[in-house]
RNA sequence: GGACGGGUGGGUGAGUGGCUAAAACCAGCAGACUGUAAAUCUGCCGCUCCUUGCGGGCUACGGAGGUUCGAAUCCUCCCCCGUCCA
């Protein structure tokens, strides 16, 4: 029990305060901030991803930031490689480790584990997203039918996506997704692990992304993203689709006005906030707290609930 | 004052007598998601009742009447909005 080191995650949905309240309790806590943000990876991609500049992380050491070009893919598993190696140096510094996290399927990737499934295979990928243009979602579906029926019965016909993900396991493992997952896979050992949520009302969550939308605008991210088009990151690199990228590129390409596509970011951040927030719901043990990361009450109870939790030594 | 065009569910917008609680899209809500995850995908979406069924009731297409077995759809009057002529 002693030898368990502490893992402390502050999780919830984008605009939440999640980064505030992590420095605020690196701060009190002697601690560290490890991101688990899928965009924030990326290194100049700035401004939209929300990464704090540096004058607001007070000193405090963030990691998992930064780590790859606009050009490069990143995975679930990659991160959670790195985050176990960043997690590591934290604790033999005698820091406590605190997670931001907004990127549910990387929190579970570190918290859970990944099975033991094959990487993806851009060949084959490109390959099937061919028979795809050619002759549609559903004949990949198909596909998939005839050599994973369990795993075309769980993924929709059209979810071209995840179809391919099942093919691609299928083929390079020689077996059913289903099986690979039933065999296990090994969650994150020799930390207890202390989660706090953050969840604020709705509307007032949707106020603040309007809000810190414009903010980002009003911080120079056209800039970034002109900037970001000289350099030439290709139109198709991953960073791209991140929510206003892609959008912003096009009104400056086009030459017309950035502020016609900010009602359209502020809509896609809501909707994501949605769909982190469904993620999050059925997320296990997390001690919730309805409001922002940068609350006064919120910072306080958070401290207490942090300061409660076993193997917390401070 | 006159001539046309138009007023449809939160929005845009189809629908010209029954197959229409009303297409489609958007928004919204809910959900799925173990290697692209700020991605990808799914469901619901007037109110209400229950024996949750291709179930019942109620309300609804500017307003009020009318025609009809039956009207968002036809008729009359009225009220708004737009364009044009005076």
């Amino acid at each position: 029990m002693s030898d368990l080191a502490q893992l402390l995650v502050i999780l919830g949905p984008t605009a939440s305060g999640k980064s505030a309240l992590g420095i605020e309790l690196a701060q009190q806590l002697g601690g560290e901030i490890l991101v688990c943000d899928s965009t924030q990876v990326y290194r100049h991609f700035d401004i939209g991803t929300a990464k704090g500049p540096p004058a607001q992380q007070q000193g405090i050491p963030h990691h998992l930031v930064d780590l790859i070009e606009p050009q490069e893919v990143f995975t679930a598993g990659e991160y959670r490689q790195r985050a176990l190696d960043a997690l590591e140096n934290v604790r033999r510094r005698g820091k406590l480790p605190i997670l931001t996290a907004g990127t549910g399927l990387y929190l579970r990737a570190l918290l859970e584990g990944l099975a033991d499934a094959p990487t993806r295979s851009e060949e084959l990928r490109d390959h099937l997203r061919a028979k795809v243009r050619a002759r549609g979602p559903e004949h990949l579906h198909r596909l998939l039918s005839r050599l994973d029926r369990e795993a075309a019965g769980r993924i929709a016909p059209r979810d071209t996506q995840k179809i391919i993900r099942a093919i691609e396991i299928r083929i390079l493992a020689g077996k059913a997704v289903g099986e690979i997952h039933r065999s296990g896979r090994s969650g994150l050992a020799g930390y207890t692990v202390t989660k706090i949520g953050l969840s604020p009302p709705r509307d007032r969550l949707y106020a603040k992304i309007d809000a810190r939308v414009n903010a980002m605008i009003a911080a120079g991210w056209v800039d970034e993203v002109r900037t970001l088009v000289e350099m030439g990151v290709p139109a198709d690199a991953k960073p791209f689709q991140f929510i206003g990228y892609s959008d912003l590129r096009d009104q400056i390409a086009n030459g017309r006005p950035p502020g016609e596509v900010v009602g359209k970011i502020q809509q896609s951040t809501r909707r994501f906030a949605k769909r982190q927030i469904t993620w999050f719901r059925k997320e296990r043990d997390v001690h919730w707290l309805p409001g922002f990361g940068d609350d006064p009450d919120v910072i306080v109870a958070a401290l207490q609930f942090a300061r409660l939790s076993p193997g917390l030594k401070i």
